[in-house]
DNA sequence: AATGAATGAGTATTCATTCAT
DNA sequence: AATGAATGAATACTCATTCAT
């Protein structure tokens, strides 16, 4: 068998070994049998575990930018492309939960060589999005006519991060609870942002009121 | 020295230690030593790394849990409770790193004792907060006069969801991100809620447009 | 509580422990629990858990080979004697599993100070009952008129040694056999016993027959 | 060096290991030594030392009874039979006695897993000797003529338990006592079991006296 | 291209034992 | 007479990794 099919497979069995246990509690052993391969093999092929874990995240990143970038409708309007690039997200990490729990979970949650790799993608969809947000806070509502370009990134950028949050967070929901379909909790999701970014785009704030 | 004293170190170099190597790579013996006594000490009293673990989520959780709860403002708004909850979660989280670091990641990343432990406590937080809300939106919005309750209902509690995910995710970011203060989370979190809820309220949703 | 009492309290757990788990498998904890003391006191009376061990080994012969003393009607006929020491002994042993598990398994499963302890009570007993054999043998069947001493003796010393290790098994036989009591194995055995002396003495033996 | 030989090595040690010291003083490091090999390969090969115990134990037992068997006289006539193995009997265990240890001293002390695993071996041995003797009873002694078959087969069944006991008991009493060969202890046995047969087929039975 | 054989370095856990009071 | 607090030393078991073929 060549190669590079033998590569994916132990691959394929390490993500869903990772993902499902976590770096340390999976063991090579598993890994190997789960592949159908002899451990010396994966050795030859990836050279060590961490080798081989930072290959899966590496792995997973791509194959997740690209399900996020193949789903854009590209040419729509923006608000559009982050709805159908919202959708894509959510699609890709159900159908690819061990891929996901790789990139979101394992890789964060051990030391650094692992964060690093996956800061770099999270920085690239962090962009992306942010890209996204930007233009459908231009298109929708405007250029930020009263409000400097810098506070606007900061903002943007924080609602980045929420979004992935509370992507996140509404896709479990969305799982175990009854008649809440993950395209419905998009919806919610989406509708949040919007409200939000308009507001953020008309400098209406919400501010504490005096006592 | 009493016991009571001495478990309150075991717990703090657990929770220490627990949150910056995770639970399989956190060792009994870096534990003890950093807490400055014998392993079989840590054995007598908190019985096994599992326990030890559990623990650690147990009191971080309740910690956490009543901080946010005397952050509450009572007697405030109920949009002014909201926020200065937010702001207790944030500064909280950023002051006890290690103990959010136990919650928020690795007791989810391991298995089934562990991650359920954490899910009562983050559904608490979540009623408390769908209650909140739903009092937000009746006080500054009115009834829900032309939407029915059960719709609503569901919307809260989709918000909900989606706000304490985006508190978490925006706690790591406030945390790893020079110049955000909780403060400002709170205030960025806040500002994307309360347009959200403002636009719920009023009947208005993000549809997809007509390709 | 006097100093007496608690030993025996003590040394009553241990028996238990000891025998129902075996030596090494018996731990301090347990037995103190089980004595209702802390761990310290046991030591302070008993010392170690080997002279623990040693203590309980030597109350429990000397209270075997008291019951089976007692138990011998004296006076009575050689026969007579034996069979009533022997039932003595199934009633102890009996009545007395552990003590009687401690003597006869554990002790000598465990190296040498234990072993040694236990066979200076083996041999009393082997003495005691070689004795009663070889009157009964005189008693019963007349001197030994054809038969040099020595070999007779050598072949008492086989018969006892045999008939602990019937008794043993034939104990644990009747126990798990239906309609099979205590009494009447001892009086297979007895019956076993008897006729193998008398033959012993008439110089009638078993030899292998010519092909 | 094949897996075979290796395995049969360790269990070599394993069995000395086990049957000087008992289970649970034999340390799997001491094994593993003793063998020539590393720990983890012993782990590898025999997964825990719980299975390696019920592997040596096993292994004991077939090999015991594979020599007694094998050391039975087949076709000689039924007395000459009980003779031949018994002789075999004490044979193996003379020449086998860290097998016999295990066997006899060690896996009956500890917990259930192991003293059942002798168990069956125990019976089938009691099996066939029930046979043998059987046979033996019907063909020196006649039917059993003026006595109840069923009767007869009680007696018979008492009578092969105590026999294989007192085996058992004069096995370690042969390897102990300078200048007891093992025929001389089966010549021992022989002479009890033939004479308590011979009577038990007569009727003639040991009752205890009037007072 | 692939593997059976083998191990050094750890890890969780337990236990007999002591000290200060 | 009695104990709460504490530990040094061991033990079963695991795992990432290599070598010879």
């Amino acid at each position: 068998m060549p190669r590079a099919v033998r590569e994916q497979q132990m691959m394929d069995a390490a993500v869903r070994t990772f993902g499902q246990l976590g770096y340390r509690a999976a063991s090579m052993d598993e890994i190997a049998e789960l592949a159908g391969v002899s451990k010396p093999l994966v050795y030859l092929y990836l050279n060590s575990k961490e080798e081989l874990f930072t290959a899966c995240i590496r792995r997973e990143a791509a194959a997740l930018v690209a399900a996020v970038q193949a789903g854009v409708e590209s040419g729509a309007t923006a608000d559009r492309q982050l709805w159908s690039g919202l959708g894509a997200f959510f699609e890709h990490t159900a159908s690819n939960p061990d891929g996901w729990a790789v990139l979101h979970r394992q890789a964060r949650t051990h030391g650094e060589p692992f964060a690093g790799e996956v800061a770099v993608m999270r920085d690239e969809i962090v962009e992306f999005v942010t890209g996204l947000i930007g233009a459908a806070a231009r298109e929708a509502h405007g250029g930020p006519s009263d409000r400097d370009a810098e506070l606007l990134d900061r903002d943007v950028a924080g609602l980045a991060q929420a979004l992935v949050g509370a992507a996140e967070s509404l896709a479990g929901w969305a799982n175990d609870t009854e008649g809440v379909s993950a395209k419905e909790a998009a919806a919610t999701l989406m509708n949040f942002a919007w409200a939000g970014l308009g507001n953020l785009m008309r400098g209406v704030r919400w501010v504490p009121s005096a006592r």
